[in-house]
DNA sequence: CATGAATGAGCCTTCATTCAT
DNA sequence: TATGAATGAAGGCTCATTCAT
């Protein structure tokens, strides 16, 4: 019967929490996230009681973020190389179209302040990918490997593309190719 | 003439940060480095006139301290694929030896409080690897790629590794293998 | 016509507020008054307009209920001894009774922000003791003082026999008929 | 070898936390602490880690300080009355020299903050009086009693009689000497 | 050089109160 | 009338840094 709380108002404050997480970690300050993201200080504690609170829901948000994106598209009928292939181009388009995105998923990825649950929860999105890897097993496509290493696997070399093609266009491309073969390299079978 | 610094407190501060540092990222306070290093709070800016600079100089530390460990037992005279596996060998070993070093530099990789021209110099470390490497391209036996494009491969394997088999032996072992075959797949030509 | 202010949650409100101010004095917070009245935090400025009004509300009607229960049993046609002693045990009795009422009052009691004039009030409630008193004081049973003086007394009394046995009956009952002798030997004549 | 606290800064910041607590109780904020001490606020940190051992270092001085003013002109060598009635007036003189220790120390007495171990460490400092009321119950002068309640008893009576009498010299007189007649008649045998 | 007291900005959070719904 | 989102002041406390000793 009171005024409804605000999806825009909860977006804003975990825009401007990734903005400024991107560059000042964990340590953002509360107050300059809700300065930023154009609401009273009180107000981001209507939202997320505690600044963990606003810390975690950022990581799942970021995480899920990304998870769509891949998933936009994401070609159902391609072999398992094409599909792999999606998911590595995804991954590298998606730092670069939202670098602050990346940035913050980065530093939350390291933070004490993320929940190992969460951290789990972050992985599980992930989990969707399964099926393809399975499937790329018993084709014999791929070499047999425990899933989180593989989603790790990929995980830390497109990070790692993101991070040192960072602001260089043609750099990313390059780094982009020569990533996607490293990366095929390191699971194909063969 | 005055007492000179003493190296012990110097690197006592540095082992008490990189401690709080593992846990606690860039926000880890002085006073409780200082504390833990067993000197007073003033006299951390004795020898680090600013937070800052004892994070990068605690940053170059921990690069270098890996770099002497992947050194150490450095097989000048064995074959490209003798050598890169080494260094593979040697950061696993660095990083479950000394997981507070290992955690610290990780988070200091990704704080803003570590000047550019460091993480530069960070990387300037490895150029010692110029070498090998070049001659695995000259002999064909690794793809040609930029060097910090592999440097930056190897690091985030290994960093991946340790951080998906943290606290867990056995796993740990695994992962070691299985990232060896990875990365040599994903260097080596054909 | 409006809805009208519901007697209820007036009451509830009342004590809500009353085992909130028994554990954290005037400090205690309307939030968690009103929640644990089982109604909004707005609803809780429908009623009291503002903390303090709703604090010296409180005031009052703890001092009333205190009354209340004081001339419950009130014997009317008991001689003078008879009618103190059976102020003196209603007293003990409320404070055992209702604890939360009896430290709820005792903060208020110390609070700055129970207005003068309210405070007054309270006092003026045991007014109607002025007749037995009076009386006392003409048939000579009691040593004449001024009024507030032997209400005060009273209540300094009560108070500290309340407060000393908290939590010990079998001490409550010690110190109740401690109190009582004291008591008379502190008023009567002689 | 660095600056040494300062006894003085210690001294000031209770002072100013009397006058504080006088008027607001355990309310009262640490920055106006601070301020009214002539430290930053950031000082009263140092003296007082926290703001409830300010509180309870604040009860135990005032209690201390009390217990002190009794013993000052205390007459070893007078009867029993004598010596209670020098505490009787030793209590309502020190109330009256300095109202705000004593509002504050009635504050104090009532807040949650200040520990249950603490109170009985303030009880505690009242032992000393053990000796002259044993004597009184060995030579019957005084009815046998508990000696909390004795204590309380005193406690309390002239705590009304400082509260009562509130700012008005004339009314404290008159309540002094009647306190003193109700105090002895309520402890004195027959 | 070494110490740790002193400082005040800044942090996260709570709160009384207002007001859109 | 009842609700609870919105607000920004204020609170307790921590911190990097300075400086008297």
């Amino acid at each position: 019967m009171a005024r409804p709380l605000s999806e825009e108002k909860r977006k804003a404050l975990l825009t401007a929490a990734t903005e400024e997480v991107a560059t000042s970690g964990a340590a953002a300050s509360t107050i300059k996230i809700a300065k930023k993201a154009g609401v009273a200080e009180g107000t981001l504690f209507v939202y997320f009681p505690t600044k963990d609170d606003l810390l975690n829901q950022l990581f799942l948000a970021l995480k899920s973020d990304l998870m769509g994106f891949l998933m936009k598209d994401y070609p159902i009928h391609a072999d398992i190389q094409g599909k792999i292939r999606s998911l590595w181009t995804g991954f590298i388009d998606w730092g670069a179209t939202y670098p602050n995105k990346r940035k913050a998923l980065r530093q939350l990825g390291v933070s004490e302040r993320i929940t190992d649950s969460n951290k789990d929860v972050g992985e599980a999105l992930f989990d969707n990918l399964h099926d393809v890897i399975e499937e790329g097993f018993k084709t014999g496509v791929l070499r047999e490997q425990p899933l989180p290493f593989l989603s790790g696997l990929i995980n830390a070399l497109a990070d790692m593309v993101l991070q040192t093609a960072l602001d260089d266009a043609i750099k990313l491309d390059q780094y982009k190719a020569l990533g996607w073969q490293a990366l095929w390299g390191a699971i194909a079978r063969k």
